[in-house]
DNA sequence: CCTACCGATCGGTAGG
DNA sequence: CCTACCGATCGGTAGG
């Protein structure tokens, strides 16, 4: 990735498309040649193999999260506000990227067994920072006692949720979608408690 | 799915287990007959298609949950007790069908488009039937006023991605598991509100 | 970016 | 359930 030409984007950008559409295994360099109206063999003038575009979605999409939770970790003091402004920032990356947030959250299954490797240790710093997060966050007095690892993958699976249904010209922003989000993770479906009848 | 002998069923699990590992698209007929160890040509006296295999995993996994929301609505009256209960069938299902449950989750796409849209349908009415019940949660006064559609949403990916973690073999048996998804969606991350302390 | 082409693999069939 | 085989499609290369 040391530079990307435009035309590179260009096919990364229509890869994705079609990935999202059928997968990446279903998704021939073919199918990818065809929407650029080139010839099959001329995508290789960009790209290595088929694989190179799956990984460079894959890693993009990675490093843009591990960013943000760094941004996140510099920044913010309380648990609470560090969640919601990680959640806030998750929400944005993926609406702003919907096409290569769903091979990221998919299709990085198909990677080769090295860049795999490499992918799910990158994912797991993200879902530690998460994790720590919540630790800081019940330490303070301001979470409740949960088990952190499935709450860390609630949230996350929740949040990572909305790239199969979030359509970028509807009518809900991304700063609205994540606010809602949050207030759920954060106060559940429950009712205020009791004391606010009396 | 009138009859389904004891060999076919080796058949489908088999091949479930593999399309878990790489996804249905990547899973050649080669692979699922190498597993079983017979030759690929040997599988079609059991099956019409590679796709029949596809479509008996999603369906056999839509009617569960199909059944298990009937009984839900059936049975129990309040609209917490009715989600509660939702959740732990929800659970029951995902984690006593691991395999099959990640084809129903994910690899659905590959289904051909009748198959496809059908398969939507099914999945769209159990949705409807976790909404109306928030809905109803919401009418009695015991769930906040929160978006309906994103709250299923949430609820429902937080539940399905545990298909991505939950090992059969662990030390978290399905009906805690169940129980610790439940609080978390029913009360949120936050400690008990502020009125606890006085 | 194209023409021409490669070997490998794909899902599936015929016939036993 | 097997042997033998099919046409189609796969990712990719040589050479321009």
């Amino acid at each position: 990735m040391l530079q990307t030409t435009e035309r590179k984007r260009e096919i990364l950008s229509t890869s994705q498309r079609l990935f999202k559409e059928k997968g990446y295994a279903s998704t021939s360099v073919r199918d990818i040649a065809k929407a650029l109206n080139i010839e099959p063999a001329s995508l290789y003038s960009h790209i290595k193999t088929k694989e190179d575009i799956l990984k460079i979605s894959c890693f993009e999409m990675a490093d843009k999260f591990a960013l943000a939770i760094k941004e996140v970790n510099d920044i913010y003091f309380n648990a609470e506000e560090r969640l919601k402004m990680a959640i806030e920032m998750h929400v944005q990356i993926l609406t702003s990227n919907l096409d290569a947030a769903v091979v990221f959250i998919r299709d990085w299954r198909n990677l080769s067994p090295e860049a795999r490797s490499e992918f799910v240790e990158k994912r797991n710093a993200y879902e530690e920072g998460i994790r720590q997060i919540i630790r800081e966050g019940i330490d303070e007095g301001n979470f409740q006692e949960t088990d952190i690892k499935i709450a860390a993958l609630a949230i996350l699976s929740s949040v990572n949720w909305i790239v199969e249904w979030y359509k970028v010209d509807g009518d809900l922003d991304a700063k609205s979608l994540a606010e809602k989000l949050c207030s759920f993770i954060l106060t559940g479906l429950k009712a205020g408690k009791p004391t606010q009848h009396f």
